[in-house]
DNA sequence: ATGAAAGCGCTAACAC
DNA sequence: GTGTTAGCGCTTTCAT
């Protein structure tokens, strides 16, 4: 890389004339500023980003710490935030914490020391089940803003974008009675995320309104076999005529299953889940899908981080931005 | 963020005596080293990152560059790069080039400004359509080493890290053909890439040995309805007993596709696909599998680019390496 | 209009 | 054993 001193060498000028000159100050000579161009321009001059970053003390780089980047809720948030960030002049440091505290902590330590000027995260697994939320207010306190998205930690004081879980599940619920169903159960293999226990209690809100039935769920662990104990749940309970799914695969799974087990679909049992445009169709028939607008969650989040950097003096207060979700009706319900 | 010099000023020692102190020199008295390490414990002090990489004119930074995010291979590489980076001391600044020649430019030209020692990436789509390369000869002309994965560019010499394509889709077509299948058709919606040319090449070759059977060749555009055209691709070759397919996606469709036109998976028919784990459960019954170690592929570039980087002055010749791809039998072949 | 010098935080060669 | 100094590449204040 050419440094400003070489290019000062090669003109016979000092370096701050070279700075300035680069930097349109109105203190230069334009003579000057047309020399020293051209021969930036020559060498490919760019200016060196650690010495910028040393020198002005902040980085330009925002630290993006995902839980599990084959989620593709996940994956597609942090293709959001890196195409933000880099529309805003900012590059990403990406760590994954493989749902797992400790690693969590770690990337949090690491990048403290001053690699970021601030972070976006959605807490791991582990952390939410132990509650500990100590390392992101250290992190806070040394001057570091975060902004979580989806799974977020709710006792700590900081910028949010959520998903309006709970009011999705109600709604979708709501929607599989307007089609008259008779027993809608709820599948999950999240039950440990807080996105998890939102999607369940919005769907149980709505089935105890009904009453006319009980809630019925299945809650799937990760090492379980997930089209197993799908199908098998399917044949033990013949009166299941809808399903809700939490996450992003059991809804597939179960349309997959209960056309396997010689259920039509969506005559015999209608299935909405929470999925991708990619992934829907993996189901015969596409599946009816809560989309969660992924990308515009990660944009989000990008602009409150840098908004707040940018205006670090101001010490606004934080908010909370929730994404509303929409439902997009494929063949897997009764289309209205 | 506590400096060396905040804490020299505390303890009334200079700054060098401190900073020796902490990086276990001999020349400190032992005395000396306790209190500073103590303070500097106290304080949560940790050296600035920025400071030491514009000091010792390396980063210890890999920048990635990904041309999709959401697709799962890809991921799963990234996931594997970002495991073996960090447990090796490096972070990962990634960016997405979203299958863009611009972007991918783009992205190569800002982190070469001081940001990253090297870079690991899978050339966009666009790139390997206009076969341009220029960019990736600039950076490796100023310093920054590259591995390239998966998706290479062949006229650039760098490490590569690849999968050996040709070799999987020849194994596969054949152990169709084991199985007496008397019209084994190929399923492909990325007929653009590197490594979709050579899976088209490795199932032609296995076909034409036959001598009985031609080629059948199903490729599809990004922007078709994927469900639809393999459907009626199916309906309309009753004959077809047999699939290989080229991308992750395709295989799952098949299987329900097919199972959706009254077939029985794989007693009338056999599919084998590219695809993880988690997506070959979408497919009931679940997809027979070629597993190309994404997580090894990006751990094995991660260990070349930092073995590179650590030694730069040996000049080392470029090397290629390839991942063996495994076939996981799952119920939509017959087993064996 | 141009240059000298200080300083961001750190390491290391070289005094003492 | 401890301190001084220079320097990584850059911006910026303050001379000239």
């Amino acid at each position: 890389m050419v440094t400003l001193k070489q290019l000062a060498k090669e003109l016979n000028v000092s370096i701050s004339t070279v700075s300035k000159a680069l930097n349109n100050s109105e203190e230069i000579g334009e003579e000057t500023v047309r020399r020293v161009k051209e021969l930036a321009e020559l060498y490919n001059y760019k200016p060196n980003k650690v010495a910028l970053s040393l020198k002005q003390n902040k980085t330009k780089t925002i630290g993006v710490i995902i839980p599990n980047i084959l989620n593709h809720f996940l994956a597609k948030v942090l293709f959001g935030i890196e195409r933000e960030a880099t529309k805003l002049g900012y590059n990403i440091i990406t760590c994954i914490s493989n749902e797992s505290l400790e690693k969590e902590k770690e990337s949090l330590q690491i990048l403290a020391n001053g690699s970021v000027d601030g972070f976006i995260l959605a807490v791991a697994q582990e952390t939410q089940m132990k509650n500990e939320i100590d390392h992101f207010k250290k992190a806070i306190t040394q001057g570091l803003p975060i902004v979580m998205f989806d799974r977020v930690a709710h006792d700590v004081m900081c910028d949010k974008v959520i998903v309006d879980d709970f009011d999705a599940t109600y709604n979708a619920t709501k929607g599989l009675l307007a089609e008259n169903r008779k027993q809608i159960a709820f599948v999950s293999s999240i039950e440990d995320l807080s996105v998890g226990k939102l999607r369940e209690r919005g769907y149980i809100k709505a089935i105890l309104e009904t009453q006319k039935q009980d809630p019925v769920l299945l809650k799937i662990k990760s090492k379980d076999d997930h089209q197993k104990k799908i199908k098998s749940f399917l044949r033990k309970n013949k009166n299941v005529d809808g399903i809700i799914s939490a996450d992003s695969s059991s809804g597939i799974i179960a349309i997959n299953a209960a056309v396997n087990l010689g259920k039509k679909v969506p005559r015999d049992i209608s299935v909405i889940g929470f999925s991708s445009k990619s992934d829907a169709i993996h189901a015969f028939p596409k599946l009816t899908t809560i989309r969660q607008h992924a990308k515009a969650i990660g944009a989000e989040a990008a602009q409150m981080l840098i908004h707040r950097l940018q205006n670090m003096h101001l010490n606004e207060d934080v908010k909370t931005k929730i994404v509303k979700t929409s439902l997009v009706n494929n063949k897997s319900t009764k289309a209205k």
